[in-house]
DNA sequence: AGCCACGACTGAAGCGCTTCAGTACGATGG
DNA sequence: CCATCGTACTGAAGCGCTTCAGTCGTGGCT
C-alpha cells in the first residue's frame, strides 16, 4: 500500500541547486551570522520553491545527539491520568517552563497502573525522561536505568541518582489531622490513595501496608496518624479504605463503607481533593450533612476544592511550583548537572467550609 | 557544564567485542530469526555487560524514515486542554489505538489559542500529526503543510488533502434546540463556545460570527437556529454568548448575562457540558431552579454530565469512537492511504434531569 | 608594501543505525 | 557425485544532517 512519494529534497539538493556547500545550507538555517544576507535570502528561495522545509529533525538529532524532547511517564493511561486535575496543572507548568519551541513532550501513558512498557521507554526519542508518581518496581524505571538517561521523579518513588521533586506530604497530612482532632473529632476514618498498583481496593490489612509501592500514600498515612497519636487515637481505631485510584466515584465508595461502620466516623480524612468531593457525595446520600454531621479534608487543594459546596478543607500543595520546578530539574540534568538533594514543595491547609467542631 | 559521559557503547562496539558484523548485532535486535540462537544470547549478554541498551532509536529513525511517532496539536495549553473531559477521554482512546509500544504520542501543545507554534511543528520528529479542534488559520497547519506530513484533523477545520474525523454538530445542536422548542421554550438564550482564538468572550455581534475561525462553533450555532427558526423564533430573538473557552466558569458568567436580560430566557443551550454545569450554577446562585424555572442542556455527553445535579440533558458524542478513528485514521495515512471522504461521529439527545416543560 | 584580522564559504569526518546483495558452507535430493 | 538450496553471516552503501578545521580573498593598519 505504501505510496512511493517523489523523492523529497534534502540539504545537498538545495546546496546543488544554489551552487554552494551543504554546510552553507545548514547555515542558512542554524547559524545565519554565518553567511550573506544575500546568500541567505536565496537558499531559503530556493528551499521554498524546490518545497524544502528545513532540516530533517531526525537526522538534526543524530548529529547533534540531542533527541529534542522530554519523555513523561505516568502509571496509568492518558483519560484517568487527566481526569486527574492535580496533573493536569502540575503538567502544564512542566510543558510551558520547558517549551521554548525547540523541545516537545512525548507522553508515555501507563499500561495498568504499571508506567508505560519497558519497550515504549527503550524506543522513545528523548533526552531526559520525567516520571510522575509510578509504583517502585516499575518497569520504565528499569528501562530509564539501562539506557542511563537523566531521570526527574515526582512524588515517587526513590530512585538513585535521580533528581526529585517531593512534597511535604506526611507534614501535609499531619496538619489535616492535626485540624480535625483540634476539632474535637475522636473517630476518625481514612480514605488513601492506593498502595499498589493492582488496582485493589477496599479496607487495608497491615501486610497490605508491609507491601506498599506508593511511598505518597505512606507518607500521608504517617502523617495521619502521628497527629491523631498525639491525641491518644491509635493507628488501630482509624478504619483506613484503600482507593484504587483518585476518582471521586471511589472516595464516595470508601466514605460509604466509613459511614456504615460503627462507631461511625464523625470525620473523614482523604488523600486527595478528588476522593474528598466523592466522600461529601456519599455523605449527602446518606443524608449526613457536612460539616454539621461529617467533617471532610482533601489533599491538593484543586480547583474543584473551592467550588465545591461546601468548600473543601483542604492540604494545599503548589501544583504549578512543582511542575516548574520539575521542568526546570530537567533542564538542568540535560547540562549535565548532578541529581542534587530532592526538591520538597511545601503544603499548607486551607480550612473551609467542609470540617466544623464535633457536636 | 556539560559532562562528558564516557563514549557510550554502539553497535560496532558489540559487534567488534563479540568478533561479528555490525548487521549481525542489528539483526540480534531486529530479526533474531536471521541468526543461531546461540550467537544471539552472546550478543545480548555482551551487551548487557558493557552496558548497551539496545539500538539507538534516533539513529534508527534516520535509518529507517521513521520517526515512530505521533503528534497531537492542541489550540491550548495542557492545563485548560484537560480540563476539557472531552479531550482527555477521546485522547486515551487515540493513545490506546495507536500505541503497540512502538510509536509513542508527542504533545504539541498550544500557545495562546492559535494551536502550536510553527517551528515546534518544524521540529517535530513525526510521522503524522493530528490536530485537535484547531482555528482554521492556526500557524501549525501551515507548518504541516510544508513538511508534508500526513494530517488527521479532528473536529475542525476543513484542511486540503487531510484525514478528518468529525461529529454531526449541526444535527446534534439541532436536536437539542428541538428539544426545549417541544416542551414550549419560547425564549431560548445560547452560550456557545469561541468564534476565533482572541480570548474574546461575551454578547456576540454578527459581524464577529462572519469573522468566525471556529467551525464547529458555527455548526451548533446553525443546528440551533435551524431547530428554533421551525418553532418561529427567529434568530434575532435569540440572545447569544460566546465564551472565550470550554471552562465551567464561563459558562456561568454567560448564563449570568442571559439571566439578566429582559424577557429572561426559559432554557439555555449550551455547546459543551462545562458551559452547561456553570450555567446551572449560575441559576442555582440567581435562586432559578433548574430544570423548574430554567432549562440547561449541554453537548458532549461527558461523565460529568450524568453526574450532574440535576444530571444534564446533553448531546452525546461518543467521543471514544471519535479517539478511535482518529488513531485508525492516523495509521492508515502512514500506510499511504489517501485521506477519503470525513468520518463522521453520529450523535444523539441524552434527556434528563435539566429540562422540562415551560410552566 | 607587508602583515594581520576578518568575513564568507568549503571539505570531510562523523552521528549510530538498517538493509540488501552477496558469500560461504553444510545439508539435501536425484 | 554434482547441482541445488537454505542457513548464517558479512560488506558496504546509505539515511540527512552538523561541525570544525581550514581556505581564500579583502580591507585596514602601520
Amino acid at each position: 500500500m505504501t505510496q512511493d512519494r517523489e523523492r523529497r529534497p534534502t540539504l545537498d539538493t538545495i546546496a546543488q541547486r544554489v551552487g554552494v556547500s551543504r554546510a552553507t545550507v545548514s547555515n542558512a538555517y542554524n547559524r545565519p551570522d554565518q553567511l550573506s544576507g544575500a546568500l541567505r535570502e536565496r537558499i531559503i528561495a530556493t528551499a521554498k520553491q524546490l518545497g524544502y522545509a528545513g532540516p530533517d529533525p531526525v537526522a538534526r538529532s543524530l548529529a547533534t545527539k540531542q533527541a529534542g524532547s522530554v519523555a513523561f511517564m505516568l502509571c496509568d493511561g492518558l483519560s484517568s491520568a487527566f481526569s486527574d486535575p492535580a496533573l493536569s496543572i502540575m503538567l502544564d507548568a512542566l510543558s510551558s517552563t520547558m517549551d521554548t519551541g525547540e523541545r516537545s513532550l512525548l507522553l508515555l501513558p501507563g499500561v495498568s497502573g504499571d508506567g508505560p512498557r519497558a519497550q515504549s521507554v527503550m524506543r522513545a526519542q528523548t533526552d531526559v525522561v520525567v516520571a510522575y508518581s509510578l509504583p517502585d518496581n516499575a518497569p520504565a524505571l528499569e528501562a530509564v536505568r539501562a539506557r542511563d538517561l537523566p531521570l526527574v521523579v515526582v512524588d515517587q518513588p526513590f530512585v538513585p541518582k535521580s533528581a526529585r521533586v517531593r512534597v511535604d506530604d506526611r507534614g501535609g497530612a499531619y496538619l489535616a489531622a492535626k485540624h480535625v482532632a483540634g476539632l474535637g473529632h475522636r473517630h476518625v476514618g481514612i480514605v488513601g490513595l492506593g498502595l499498589s498498583a493492582d488496582g485493589v481496593g477496599g479496607p487495608v490489612s497491615p501486610q497490605r501496608i508491609e507491601q506498599a509501592h506508593f511511598e505518597v500514600t505512606l507518607d500521608r498515612l504517617a502523617g495521619y496518624r502521628e497527629a491523631l497519636g498525639e491525641q491518644g487515637i491509635l493507628a488501630d481505631a482509624v478504619p483506613f479504605w484503600e482507593a484504587p485510584g483518585n476518582a471521586r466515584e471511589m472516595g464516595r465508595e470508601g466514605a460509604r463503607w466509613l459511614f456504615g461502620l460503627e462507631p461511625r466516623p464523625t470525620a473523614v480524612l482523604c488523600m486527595s481533593d478528588e476522593l474528598a468531593l466523592g466522600a461529601i457525595r456519599a455523605a449527602n446520600e446518606l443524608g449526613l450533612s457536612v460539616p454539621g454531621e461529617v467533617s471532610v479534608v482533601g489533599f491538593d487543594d484543586t480547583p474543584a476544592a473551592s467550588w465545591a459546596d461546601p468548600p473543601l478543607t483542604t492540604v494545599r500543595q503548589d501544583l504549578v511550583a512543582k511542575g516548574r520546578q520539575a521542568g526546570e530539574l530537567a533542564l538542568r540534568m540535560l547540562d549535565g548537572a548532578r541529581p542534587g538533594r530532592p526538591v520538597t514543595i511545601g503544603v499548607d491547609l486551607q480550612v473551609r467550609g467542609s470540617t466544623a467542631a464535633v457536636v
